[in-house]
DNA sequence: TATGAATGAGTCTTCATTCAT
DNA sequence: CATGAATGAAGACTCATTCAT
């Protein structure tokens, strides 16, 4: 039963061809993003890379740990697109549309949401890992925001609130208003309800 | 220890407590916005009752059907609350800081995210029906702020795109940011900054 | 919840309605027959005669009872039936198919496999009980065949297991092969193998 | 008392022992036969191979299955057997006797009324697959019977009908009345009423 | 007479995890 | 390096049964 075309032993690993450890890293981290903790079950992840769930337990102590692992990744690629973008010799509004633009692209999930599913069965510490990784994100964000305040470019706002503020924002992107609306044209709609505010 | 078995057969119904199904429903909310849907047995939600899972199977058919109740029963609270709360006699912006108040004050996890969990697991009516009863809130302040709009209180915005907006931002009292303020403050800044928005 | 139109107490019996009793030994009857012990549960047959599961338990005292009450009425029924038909006044051979005729039109199941199925949830007395109902329709039979070698009319065989295999060779009613002809043309054929035996 | 309880992973497996997969095949077969569907729990055939409910899952996809794969397997097996018997070089008759004295001697259910109970948890396919698996019994017997009859040995009858008629009645064996008879003499007993026939 | 409300035990199934190879 | 084979624990769900009304 269950074909097993697969010989057992290290495969001749091609050139260029991404290691089991990095697909399984990457696939995890797609399915956790997109489905939560709980509802992904490592067997789940195992078919998506095409290995077994005991390969899984090769590289990774178990479940928690793998789940840490794949959302600090994505927290860091994250964090450094952002940082990157952020760099851009542009006025700050176009550059915050830039970065919206791009976070609505990727579907996104409310952080704080998928932790609170995963807390029990995190450990504290895994917890702060990914709490601390996240925070760059942001922290990143309220860095340039501080600066542009400092130079009376902007209003003076709390620069990490109003980080995590825009941040929340762009979830609307998941909502079926964003539908029929490319990333472009909702970013710059939702910075400058951002940038310009209710009041008259 | 065995001291709250209960025994079969109809119990004798004290008078002003609420019905097992009322205490089922309610329960059940509370836990499901806190933890999502997968990371929520029904022993949980049981036991948390005081009943056993076969009780809860006799007023509801399976786990999906009882998520689905109690999220659009949670959803239709809030959504009166909030109406409640926006006919009040104030200025608009004041009487969205109430509504920002009282939305920090009860931990909300982003309905989409908690949605995207069980939605493997929910059939295509139950979603749109949570999801239909989700949109009213968001309904209900986008009115509002059309109103405003129409009378020239405020700047001419989506009013829909700006109400999910606000209920987004709100998210943020979930984070750690928030810890130190009261739910008011929080709710004042957070207006605050969508009020005046970022420009000088 | 469960919309429930009808209001306690004892319903108005008109006359000529089965009552309760009867509909209930009736339809378990059916379902016990078609689909075996296990695969019936009270909810089924409490539905399918538009009562509830504790009206059941008011008459039964439970599956097991209703059990073997359902099927001592069947076999009983089906006794009379047969005597009847083989009171007839018409040769042996005759007779035979019309008995034959009638068993293949109801569908019917072996009876030791259904009864293999409920063993361990019966008592030694109720399993008795429906055997000896059920032995009753071959000894009917039996006792003509009897008659009828005494008479010479037939060949001497054991009249007892000759009439356990014509009701045994009957089954194959519920088989493919006779799917295509009437009851009537297959129990003649039946018969007939039966009466002129392989021997040329 | 919990000294049978094995740890996890790979056992060091003993030469000569049936394999797992084979062992749980082959007691599924026989309780499958023996208490139907419904009646047989994977714990129960788990219990009675020595292994747990999950290992039983590691091999079948669940029960609907296992009862395939079992029955399936009974009646091929069967079917070899019978194939076997019958071309060995004797007249019809003792061909017959020899096959029946062996179907006797296992006891065995009526398919049909197996397979009416398992139906609804049976996907067609499955039904499909079991239904052919012991239609081959019959064209066997069926085959062998034609051959006699073309041959001028016996009687001209439908030869699939006549096989179908002969396996039912082997079902007495089950009966009490075949209790106190040897397979032997019971199965000549048997063959020769459908041999000779009742008629004088 | 009949029901609504509840239970405990048991079912199938899935999962994370382990370990010999 | 990677797997096949197995496990214990837990989850959703169903069922026969009970009892106050």
């Amino acid at each position: 039963m269950k074909s097993n075309l697969r010989t057992p032993g290290r495969p001749k690993r091609k050139e260029q061809e991404p290691s089991v450890q990095e697909t399984v890293l990457f696939k995890a981290s797609m399915l956790f993003m997109e489905l939560g903790y709980e509802a992904v079950s490592l067997q789940q992840i195992a078919k998506a890379c095409g290995v077994t769930k005991a390969s899984i337990y090769y590289y990774y102590k178990g479940k928690p740990e793998l789940f840490t692992a794949a959302l600090t990744a994505v927290m860091r690629r994250a964090s450094e697109r952002t940082a990157a973008l952020l760099e851009e010799d542009m006025p700050l509004r176009e550059r915050l549309i830039l970065v919206s633009e791009t976070k609505l692209g990727r579907q996104h999930a409310d952080f704080e949401t998928i932790m609170r599913e995963a807390r029990s069965s995190l450990s504290e510490e895994q917890l702060d890992d990914i709490r601390r990784a996240e925070e760059g994100i942001h922290e990143i964000i309220a860095g340039h925001l501080a600066r542009s305040i400092e130079q009376g470019e902007i209003r003076q706002t709390d620069p990490l609130l109003t980080a995590y503020a825009l941040s929340a924002v762009l979830m609307v992107g998941n909502r079926e208003i964003a539908k029929g609306k490319t990333a472009e044209k909702l970013a710059r709609e939702i910075v400058d309800l951002f940038w310009h505010g209710l009041e008259k």
